[in-house]
DNA sequence: CCCTTGGGTTTGGGTTGCCAAACAGGTTGA
DNA sequence: TCAACCTGTTTGGCAACCCAAACCCAAGGG
């Protein structure tokens, strides 16, 4: 087992993200970025804001200039586009390959898009370079199954699959790394 | 924007899935489960796991018996079933599909496990049922890019196509939910 | 019978991140 | 000029979680 505690050793914490990504969209939107903003956005309060933007200002993330407008650095920029490249390409997954609802989709993405690997954000990215749009027909299928996992009558997946599954994943893994079990 | 904050509006906590997977696991590979062995397993201390415990007893999801040895209730087998599940479709599809290493592969999949929405998962489901193994090719491009990412000698995906994929999203969204920009 | 050992719990500390509330400045209308 | 507003900051609370350390208890070995 890789360490679990791995969750939260991100570069950025889900709530930083989206402080990140909330003052580039609204310099993008409105030209300029203040912590009132920043608080209505992610429907906070300032001062939550004013708090959390003081670590990310002392993390070199965040600037601010004389006017209390806030900005990215250099380092805060490039991690902020690299959430923003995540969530687009999760929720491109989701929707276009998987057939998910556009909220479900979206608000997946959402959760996971500070977690993934750079790695697996670029593998992803291939992926869907290579596939074009010829999944339209599991959308129908999804979609039905959507109610009835809701009624609760069908299982979440065959546990023979799982096994089958969780057994070739071990076959393979073999070769990669030394594995003493637990952690 | 969906609501950021349903992050952690979880079933359970990262946390508290490790806990139940673990309990599973050892019943599994011992036939009984104690404080002291779940956190040998977890790599944290025991009066931490005790105190977790504390709770998810009293949440219903973990019983006792009369000797200290800990079980699962159908509840907390359920979800732990469900998390263990998605992170075999997980590690599944980023290792078979997307060619990533499998100890990457293992760790992504352990972020997510228990972020992911059930019908997220019988979508993925549906999806490496009908798709085959025939993703090997991407392995080798998977590789080469590993390296490159870490030298930083590539950017981590053309904006320009996130831009595409982006305005993509928006224009399948628009049917699905009604759109008002900040949450 | 005592003493070591291992298992479980409790407690005080530390971190992250949210809120509410109190404050401090600046702007603007009357 | 004064009051009403809007902004930003600070502070005390609270909830998850983790650790370290002190304790309690039962089971053995000598």
């Amino acid at each position: 087992m890789i360490d679990w505690r791995e969750f939260d050793h991100n570069p950025v914490s889900h709530s930083a993200a989206h402080h990140l990504t909330s003052i580039q969209q609204l310099l993008e939107e409105q030209g300029y970025a203040r912590v009132s903003d920043v608080a209505r956005k992610l429907g906070i309060t300032r001062g939550s804001v004013s708090v959390t933007l003081k670590g990310l200002r002392q993390r070199g993330l965040v600037v601010e200039d004389d006017h209390k407008h806030l900005g990215l650095s250099e380092e805060g920029l490039r991690i902020a586009r690299g959430i923003h490249t995540k969530r687009i390409l999760f929720q491109s997954f989701l929707s276009e390959h998987l057939g998910l609802p556009s909220n479900l989709a979206e608000q997946d993405a959402c959760k996971v898009e500070h977690l993934v690997s750079d790695v697996t954000a670029e593998a992803l990215a291939l992926f869907l370079e290579s596939r074009s749009v010829e999944s339209k027909e599991r959308e129908a299928q999804v979609h039905s199954l959507e109610g009835r996992i809701k009624d609760g009558s069908v299982d979440i997946f065959p546990s023979d699959r799982v096994q089958t599954l969780s057994s070739e994943l071990e076959k393979n893994s073999s070769s990669t790394h030394e594995d003493n079990d637990d952690e």
